[in-house]
DNA sequence: CTTGCATATTCGATCTTGGTTATATAACAA
DNA sequence: TTGTTATATAACCAAGATCGAATATGCAAG
């Protein structure tokens, strides 16, 4: 299964995060993400293995490159649970702020 | 600093991410985060100095005690982040889009 | 002071990750 | 075929992450 922190994992690394902005601007073939990276194409390709697994990336066959684009869904996924964080933090922290800026006014 | 990917690590590991839903639900000291993890008191207080480099949660100490609670601002950014990157997503892959359904009409 | 509790730090072992080089495969071009 | 382009896989290495055990620190209570 595709975890939470697979995913997080995934853009854990500049160059894999690199890709992925690169990518938000469109479809593109490994060796266009390759090209402004100063790596070699086995350490892009094994990038671009890592993005696909964590479900980040879709990868399609047009001849001989294979064309890369991001999937929406798990991005959805991650911002709705960072939205559900939030809220929950913002409420229950509310009175515990309250009660703490009463107790010990601030400088 | 504190890039964005150290960020995205700090929440790639299973045992940080129930820590930082936990401290969605409010303020907790570092022997109550720990007590329903299966791991060690040293692994519990290594895996928050890291939660706390990363800007994800801060630490007071009441007592002997260090209480720790989430950190708004690097959770808005990283919002803010994933808002932008759908946004450019969303506009750039849209007439990509139109012309692949044209020519390959699915299924 | 001494004891106990809460947390941090050090150490050595193990695993994982990211990198390079070398090589393989697959599609196209001639 | 043969060569060229695009990408993947294998083998290896170095660096870093994580763990438990042992130990240290900091504060509080007698």
């Amino acid at each position: 299964m595709q975890t939470r922190p697979d995913l997080f994992a995934a853009l854990s690394d500049p160059t894999r995060l690199a890709i992925v902005e690169r990518l938000a601007r469109g479809e593109a073939s490994a060796g266009e993400l390759g090209a402004p990276l100063p790596i070699s194409q086995p350490a892009v390709s094994r990038h671009l293995a890592v993005l696909e697994r964590a479900g980040l990336v879709t990868r399609r066959i047009d001849r001989q490159r294979r064309m890369f684009r991001l999937a929406p869904h798990r991005l959805a996924e991650t911002r709705a649970w960072l939205d559900r964080l939030t809220r929950a933090m913002e409420t229950n922290y509310a009175r515990l702020d309250a009660l703490l800026e009463e107790e010990e006014t601030p400088k």
